[in-house]
DNA sequence: TAGATTGTTAATCGATTAACAATC
DNA sequence: TAGATTGTTAATCGATTAACAATC
């Protein structure tokens, strides 16, 4: 049923679940493949292609339901279930991750801090704890954790998301500046800020030469 | 010279540079197109038609020199010169970018916050002010600064999008979860965390039913 | 010179856009 | 039924890979 959906597919769906839902807010019930191009800067035909590579979801003469769209796409894309998170690395970015409240309206929850730093550890909660980096296989096997969430120095990454691995974790998000490597049964996302830094610098480059 | 660069290798620029910078390190001086597409995970017919749509930095039977190719790309992106940012939001997510050394390191530089929390503006230090955003116009008259970071709750960002424009800012990073409207002499990278979140779900979802 | 590896052209592959018949 | 809009096939466009002559 689900078949093959394309990567460049993949990298669309957030921003349709985003604008399907900002729709839904506004009371919008059902939408055509042109009007839902117009707000999201896409053509119809695309849009028309990218939702038929996961089924026909519309009427012909009519649009799309934007309910039951979004409802389809979030159960493709998994985010109708729950997904449970830890965050290696307590600093800045581990924070703002941790504490940053889109995620758990969204379904994913952080359960835990790990860092090295005992000033660090001490600043964990009751609800929001941080334990020390050495006790991560140990404290691993209560959290049922499903997502590792690498915020420390690059040094530090590779082998941390070698321990995820062998603690049963198999999707890391990355912030940390480092390709790394990993399993083929293992999914890894990177945020890799400075890269996006540096497109800007070469947008505003480009910008001033025309 | 410059020449036209297509999106998708502009894309892969930073990972030539964050690669090229480790091999300097490694005091490597000269490689192949082969070798670095094995470091990399490109194919060596893509490296050299990635290179050689920029220039021929080449030399046949040889190799490529890392350092004179690496200045080259940092030229090419303009990473060879300074960059001020502002950052309007000083919730964790501004503080992370504001105080995460690798930015200054490369030549970007955090020249004041803005919020409008009194809590947030009392936290402002001398090297790094965190002014009321009712002050925005009036700071960045002496600020020179042409990156604007947005780090703000998603109801404000066209707003002080729109703001930052009239200031002669030409150069945003969004860091809310909303897809901006701006002009066409505007450079806008978005980091859409939620969506990057939603992509790894799938690709965990993905996984499972291999 | 012989060997290696680029620069570049041609072939392939995939993604986007256009067109239109199917159908609500 | 007539009008609108999808689903889907075909055409185009762009990016990646393969092949090989040029040359260091």
């Amino acid at each position: 049923m689900a078949g093959y959906v394309s990567d460049a597919v993949i990298r669309r769906l957030p921003a349709y679940n985003r604008h399907l839902r900002e729709l839904e807010e506004e009371g919008i019930l059902q939408i055509s493949s042109q009007e839902l191009g117009d707000r999201m800067g896409l053509t119809p035909s695309q849009i028309r292609q990218d939702i038929n590579s996961f089924g026909g979801f519309g009427r012909q003469g009519y649009g799309y339901q934007v309910k039951e769209l979004r409802q389809h796409i979030r159960h493709i894309m998994g985010l109708d279930q729950e997904h449970r998170m830890v965050i290696i690395g307590a600093g800045r970015m581990g924070q703002a991750i941790a504490n940053y409240t889109g995620f758990p309206r969204q379904g994913f929850f952080t359960e835990a801090l790990f860092d090295i730093d005992p000033a660090k550890i001490r600043m964990g909660t009751a609800e929001m704890p941080v334990y020390h980096a050495d006790e991560l296989e140990e404290r691993l096997k209560e959290l049922h954790a499903v997502i590792g969430v690498l915020a420390l120095p690059p040094e530090a990454a590779q082998d941390t998301l070698d321990r995820l691995y062998r603690s049963g974790i198999r999707a890391i998000w990355n912030f940390s500046p480092v390709d790394l490597h990993y399993p083929p049964d293992m999914a890894v996302v990177n945020v890799h800020l400075s890269d996006l830094l540096q497109i800007l610098s070469y947008q505003m480059k480009r910008q001033q030469e025309e």
